[in-house]
DNA sequence: CCCGATTGATACCGTCGAGGTATGGGTGAC
DNA sequence: GTCACCCATACCTCGACGGTATCAATCGGG
């Protein structure tokens, strides 16, 4: 009955991930029988059955489902617990700003400045990361606020839109696509990505091949804005950018074209749940005042206006 | 830079409430000098003064201020993944329904009757507790779902008010104020309660004399009802139940009379922030269908489910 | 002003468990 | 059938966690 501890979890989270006992040590840099004990051990202590194995192949009983859930979120939890200790001891508090380059629809230098007026203003540190890192980081306590695009693993944050803008595909300009004014998620499909799968036709569903492939193109500190260029030229991957990311990246051999059933982006303003800072709330005010005055979007965004602006008046900053 | 580890969690969890370290580890079962070293090491691990301590004082610094909020909602992270992951591997899942005995404002047999007709009703667990309790139940996992009177710590959890009653005041039929047809707070200023501090004008505040009495009063389960009524009848505290409480506590020597200027008390359905189970939205379902037949409450009412239910909306069990 | 009580810090020690290495055993691939 | 793969078991080492004894500093009382 004595508590898990961290330890246990973060090995049992790596076992879950990798459903195989030698590469999750290897990841945890530990040798496999330690693992294996502590897993046991884990098991005894819970008085239940996480893992089905067998010497071939490893598998996630329920319970173990369940723990894999919420074991990230308790290790999210803790390490957000030491950051935000660690954040409360510097002198001079900083407010740090989780954002994807290029994707704050070129508000950030606006919100900035109407953040600056603000009487809780405090310094301000960016944290440029990639496509799926904000929501981690605001879990964490990396970042105090973020500017992402919706949707997005939401769990533990709060936010507020900001403005909806359609999306474009990246075309080569001897695309035949590109000689056509618009074009539709079905024209794109059988288009091959990097991993050699067709690309999905309908918005990148989590967990298909598709989202993988977006998810390994965009993200990955590995391939930089250029090399997607250079594989669009190729015909080789498809590339939904909202158009005011387009807008930043002209390019002779790239053509932007309109999808008529694409889902559109939007941009939001995002923060850890419970959050107590003055300094989130005002950068939060200063993104929805910058954002007002851009020209609205369609109903879409003001139904979700209304249900972040109702949650936050829930009790959380504003 | 190694991650903190639970048992780092309580142990500071610990010292900084009760700001000594002698009791603090009388509290955790251990001796007092294996609790300073840990203490120590886990400042050294964050690189930060968490306590300021002389031999005979000891203070939260801001950053331990801000571990101590953190490092409690890690810890209920923790034992809910613990509690999850056994209740999931229940061969039958049951719901576990927390409430205050009473404060159901006489709704749960028609809850648990229109439950029981939704499809995905399993059985249910009554989880009878004090005032204050629901709230961490739901985030530690020892409940699904729950029925308390807001307001309350909803860090974590989502709700969906049900209804709003007006609150008495309980008086010794004896009282010279139960001669009145109504009073106010004003009236009451000066009672004293059971810790002999005089009663706070206005609802209770976190934190103040009052509510730790009203505390002391309600929650304690070393005093029961019949002790409330009697020392009621004394006149030596204030109680402040809801009318449907009230109304199922007829007793002779006890008069209850509306007090003008105390704010309404609202009985919500609470659940926790991303819980998936269907079981759990049928409840939640079936406790706003029950309440939805009774006469609503003022605007107060209406705007607070307007709040709930659009962040339901934005992805949660409903 | 000194003495004792209180309380956190330090020193030292024993034990338990976390992690490593070596190896066994069962299963699927060819 | 043989080999490779992979989880489990056995055994060992060492670190840290917790306990006891003691010191040191501070506050209160006579």
């Amino acid at each position: 009955m004595g508590d898990l501890e961290v330890r246990q979890l973060r090995y049992f989270v790596a076992v879950a991930e990798e459903l195989h006992f030698t590469r999750a040590a290897d990841r945890l840099g530990m040798a496999q029988p330690p693992l294996s004990r502590a897993i046991r051990e884990l098991e005894r202590q819970l008085g239940v059955r996480l893992l089905d194995r067998t010497t071939r192949q490893v598998s996630l009983t329920p319970a173990g489902e369940a723990l894999l859930r919420d074991a990230r979120v308790a290790l999210d939890a803790v390490t957000a617990a030491a950051r935000h200790a660690r954040h409360a001891a510097e002198p001079e508090p900083r407010l740090r700003l989780a954002l994807k380059a290029d994707y704050d629809a070129g508000l950030l230098p606006r919100i900035l400045a109407a953040y600056e007026e603000q009487p809780a203003a405090i310094p301000v540190d960016l944290l440029l990361g990639g496509r799926g890192e904000q929501a981690p980081a605001l879990r964490d306590g990396r970042a105090d606020v973020a500017l992402l695009p919706a949707p997005f693993d939401d769990r533990g944050v709060e936010f507020e839109p900001l403005l909806t803008e359609p999306r474009l595909v990246a075309l080569a300009a001897t695309d035949p696509l590109a000689a056509r004014d618009q074009v539709c998620l079905a024209d794109l499909a059988g288009r091959l990505l990097p991993d050699g799968a067709p690309a999905d036709h309908g918005d990148p569903q989590p967990g298909s091949a598709a989202v993988a492939a977006q998810r390994a193109l965009a993200d990955s500190p590995r391939m930089d804005l250029a090399q997607i260029f250079n594989l669009i030229e190729l015909g080789r991957i498809v590339w939904f950018p909202p158009v005011s990311v387009a807008r930043r990246h002209p390019r002779p051999d790239i053509t932007y074209r309109p999808v008529s059933d694409l889902a559109p982006s939007t941009l939001v303003v995002a923060w850890p749940r419970d959050s107590r800072s003055a300094a989130v709330a005002a950068m939060v005010r200063a993104a929805v005042a910058v954002a007002a005055v851009v020209p609205a979007g369609p109903d879409e965004q003001a139904a979700m206006t209304a249900a972040a602006r109702s949650r936050r008046a829930a009790g959380s900053p504003g």
